[in-house]
DNA sequence: GTGACTTTGTTCCTTCGTTCACAAGTGACT
DNA sequence: AGTCACTTGTGAACGAAGGAACAAAGTCAC
């Protein structure tokens, strides 16, 4: 585990595919899970499984990072969950600012597994003057008016935008004026930022909208009379 | 406009990429926005921006569907709209069925632009027997006893789940016995399906993992001798 | 200590997606 | 009518990702 504190070969820190770098929180996870089953040896084909992806891929991943499993038995769960930790940065301590407490920006709050893996809600910030001074979560509500001086006192570096989608073009703009550098995005509107700030957009609308077309599409496999316009 | 009601050339209808399809609602979405100020035309340029990609891009995607556009001027909005709902199967009218009325769940029962969009959520469903006959957004609760009553009675065949990750599993066995075929996931787990039913996984943690990992990046990058370890 | 077996890490190849550049088509203006 | 400016649609080059197959490396049994 001393063995390199860091990796002198370049493969590390350097270049890891963005597929990739998407599907390590899902490993991070399943290997959490299977830890707390009492597993102390996993194999890249029993990962993949719990993962839901195949072996190969699994194991091209995690080759990314470094050569962290041992051949003929597998990889050490708890060393590989650190190792993909690190990776993922979930080893330091994140402060998240949370704009809009809707429905969304509660669910936000309440959602476990942000506290464990070095996400700290900081703060929850809200339009409406009546909302203040209430608390969500543990995390008091402050009014939209105070969002640079919480971002700047508690020096959040990552945004949640929760707000209609008429606001949250400003609401990032003062964000990122306030010094924030991500932005995970829920509003269903494309933000504009500047170079060196990442941005993240969830839009649950579109989710269903693809699945949609995937429907359709069977529908049309099993009537192609109709759908081939004969 | 008329010239071809059903495409000849098989471009259409079959082999739209993946990639493409992810964009498809966008597009709608932003052609929408600009219809309602009044636009009537549109340029790939235009609607490229509106839309947050590039303009090639915007082009060869608006490619797959078919000729819509005419040189020198641009997109019809109005026209562009109709083709693009109908690709996306947005003209159809799909039963949705919510299982979890948490925050999630209520959020994404209160969600404008799913009823314009050909969704309706015709069923909310919750493990706890309190909150049945609740109303929320208008639909009421029902119990989870009753998943496969309402799914056959309403001829659900899409189904979120927004339940504990613990429970997703069962639920979505349940669903897909039903007979749901799409399956949006929010619960933090990889679900197994058997082959002709979709899953689209939206996993909030993740999304915060993955920029905290572009985040310690830059970090990085701001310290670089930290970083290497020198 | 040796051999057989297991599992990783990597290489090659194919597929998919993006970007670039340009030809073709359209409308406006003279 | 002819020319010019503008915009789409597409072919081709480029790059990223996925999948299969194999060699390297380590363990366990004996």
């Amino acid at each position: 585990m001393s063995r390199r504190p860091v990796d002198p070969r370049a493969a590390r820190s350097r270049g890891i595919p963005e597929a990739t770098v998407a599907r390590l929180p899902v490993y991070h996870r399943a290997l959490l899970a299977l830890g707390e089953s009492g597993v102390r040896t996993v194999s890249s084909e029993e990962l993949a499984t719990a993962a839901g992806v195949n072996s190969p891929k699994l194991r091209k991943d995690l080759s990314h990072l470094g050569s962290y499993g041992t051949r003929g038995v597998g990889y050490d769960v708890d060393y590989l969950i650190y190792q993909i930790a690190r990776e993922l940065g979930l080893t330091q301590d994140w402060a998240v600012v949370i704009v809009g407490v809707g429905n969304l920006g509660q669910a936000l709050a309440n959602y476990g597994g942000f506290a464990g893996r070095g996400f700290r809600i900081v703060g929850l910030v809200d339009a409406d003057p009546a909302r203040v001074g209430e608390q969500v979560a543990g995390v008091p509500v402050t009014h939209l008016g105070r969002l640079e001086g919480l971002v700047r006192s508690t020096r959040a570096t990552i945004g949640v935008i929760a707000v209609p989608g008429p606001a949250a073009q400003q609401v990032c703009d003062r964000l990122i004026a306030a010094g924030v550098t991500s932005i995970l995005n829920f509003a269903p509107v494309p933000l504009v930022v500047p170079a060196g700030v990442d941005v993240r957009e969830v839009d649950l609308g579109v989710e269903l909208q693809i699945l949609a077309f995937h429907e359709q599409r069977k529908a049309d496999a099993a009537v192609p009379a109709l759908a081939a316009g004969r």
